[in-house]
RNA sequence: GGGCCCUUCGUCUAUCGGUUAGGACGCCAGGUUUUCAACCUGGAAAGAGGGGUUCGAUUCCCCUAGGGCCUGCCA
């Protein structure tokens, strides 16, 4: 059977690190097994759910690379619900409920204060015909609910290992709303039976639906497939990361500069016992993908180390591999392989390229001593020009070390750090060098 | 409140009862080069606490502490 996974977010929001993991953990598996990775749109929420939020999701997961097999929207299936609904109907594990939203927190503060689980009571199971038809002549609209077994359900899950989730413990879970919505478990079910879905990774977040779920899969007549759930990552200081999805959604990363691969090659690997380590391409990456190397423990996101990541993978970045971007900053290939060490975001050598090729304002730290080396500043500059010029200078200045260079560099380039002056001197030219010696703008 | 899961260097982790507790990132030092960055090499750095079980516990069990998740007519 091909393996199929599918990732399921909901547009009502922007992707974030969290679901991207989740995302990018199904399409490394599905690419190494040679299997279908699925998009599924969970928009049966037509208040929430927007064109827009589904299209820049879309976006985001192009921008990482991850493209997708098939993709299909949950608010085009709503047939196969209202069949799904029918026959568990039929079978007496769907039945109405009639108690109002604020009822049914009532009941639960109150089961609460006395120490119990709160656990639906399934009062609506005993109503008799008369007594609903007499709630529906009030007016009211029943929500349906899921007759639990109340059984344990147990799966090997691909990450946890043996799992077990008691639904005596679960309420019996609402799956029809008041309005006719569908909530979210019933078309999963389903849609995950119609796609032929045979692993479903999701965020541990789910077990206890996924113990809800295998009920489901089996009244519908369906294997349930295999699971794996992989812990939630947490914020650098080891808190829960939901209070700041919006400074860590991917749309925010993009237009903060960072590289979809540096996302990518962080996500992959935290968490699991492989090193983080830069990685431009996604296929080697599934070809590592390995569910028994994923740990169980909640992992921290440090943006700090997504920005050092992004920085060691601009470095080793031949420029070929990005030629379109770069020549569309104006970035020649040796301006590129004289500072692509210096840079944290690609358009951090926007400044390079100016240093290099546009004019600067030089900083003159040691007068005296960069008025010398303009005199000193031969008419052809080549490799060697850098050493010849310093220790020219040192000769007659005696000025050493880091009263030596770092005038010339501040002069040269108007930055205290930056690439290898006798790579850049070169690249300068004879005009540009004397002048900014001089301290003329150049 | 209840349930489930988790806890090894600062961080992500390896170890399937006996190891000098290993690797990666970060950090520090040296080198490249009489500057900074980049790069290379090296170094420091860990079993949450307390009880058991055992000849022997990081490893198995229990308790405590800390963290995550669930406990929705959200997903």
């Amino acid at each position: 059977m091909t393996v199929t996974v599918r990732f399921a977010p909901s547009p009502t929001g922007k992707l974030h690190v969290g679901n991207v993991r989740a995302a990018l953990w199904n399409w490394l598996y599905a690419r190494k097994a040679g299997g279908r990775f699925v998009l599924r749109i969970d928009d049966t929420d037509k208040e929430r759910s927007t064109k827009a939020y589904e299209d820049a999701i879309k976006a985001d997961l192009a921008w990482l690379g991850l493209d997708y097999d098939e993709t299909v929207n949950q608010s085009d299936r709503f047939a196969q619900y209202d069949a799904a609904r029918d026959r568990l109907i039929e079978a007496g594990l769907l039945y109405p409920c009639y108690e109002t939203a604020e009822e049914l927190d009532r009941k639960r503060k109150l089961q609460r204060a006395r120490g119990l689980p709160p656990v639906y009571d399934r009062a609506a199971l005993k109503l008799t015909d008369a007594e609903r038809q007499a709630l529906e002549a009030e007016g009211r609209k029943p929500h349906w609910r899921f007759k639990l077994s109340q059984q344990p359900q147990m799966w090997n899950d691909l990450i946890r290992g043996e799992t077990t989730v008691d639904t005596a413990s679960v309420s019996d879970p609402v799956l029809i709303r008041g309005d006719g919505m569908y909530l979210y478990t019933l078309p999963s079910c389903v849609d995950d039976i119609d796609l032929k879905i045979t692993h479903v990774m999701r965020g541990e977040d789910h077990v206890t639906n996924t113990g809800v779920q295998i009920e489901i899969f089996k009244a519908l007549g369906g294997e349930p497939p295999q699971f794996a759930h992989h812990s939630l990552l947490v914020g650098a200081d080891g808190q829960g990361l939901s209070k700041r999805l919006g400074a860590l959604s991917i749309e925010a990363m993009r237009e903060d500069g960072l590289e979809p691969a540096a996302i990518t090659s962080l996500l992959a690997k935290l968490g699991t016992a492989d090193p983080v380590a830069p990685a431009s391409d996604l296929r080697r990456l599934a070809e590592r993908f390995d569910f028994d190397r994923i740990g169980r423990a909640p992992a921290r996101f440090d943006p700090a180390e997504l920005e050092a990541l992004n920085a060691k993978l601009l470095h080793e970045t031949p420029y070929e591999a990005a030629a379109d971007r770069l020549a569309a900053l104006g970035v020649s290939k040796p301006v590129w392989e004289a500072a692509q060490g210096n840079i944290t975001r690609l358009r951090d050598i926007g400044r390079w390229v100016q240093v290099i090729e546009g004019e600067i304002d030089p900083v003159i730290e040691n007068k005296a001593l960069t008025d010398k080396a303009a005199a000193l500043a031969p008419d052809a500059l080549g490799p060697d020009s850098w050493a010849t010029l310093t220790k020219a200078l040192q000769q007659e200045t005696g000025a050493k070390g880091r009263k030596l260079f770092m005038p010339l560099r501040l002069a040269l380039t108007g930055e205290k750090s930056g690439p290898e002056m006798a790579v850049l001197l070169p690249l300068l030219g004879v005009e540009k060098v004397r002048a900014r010696l001089r301290g003329e703008r150049a």
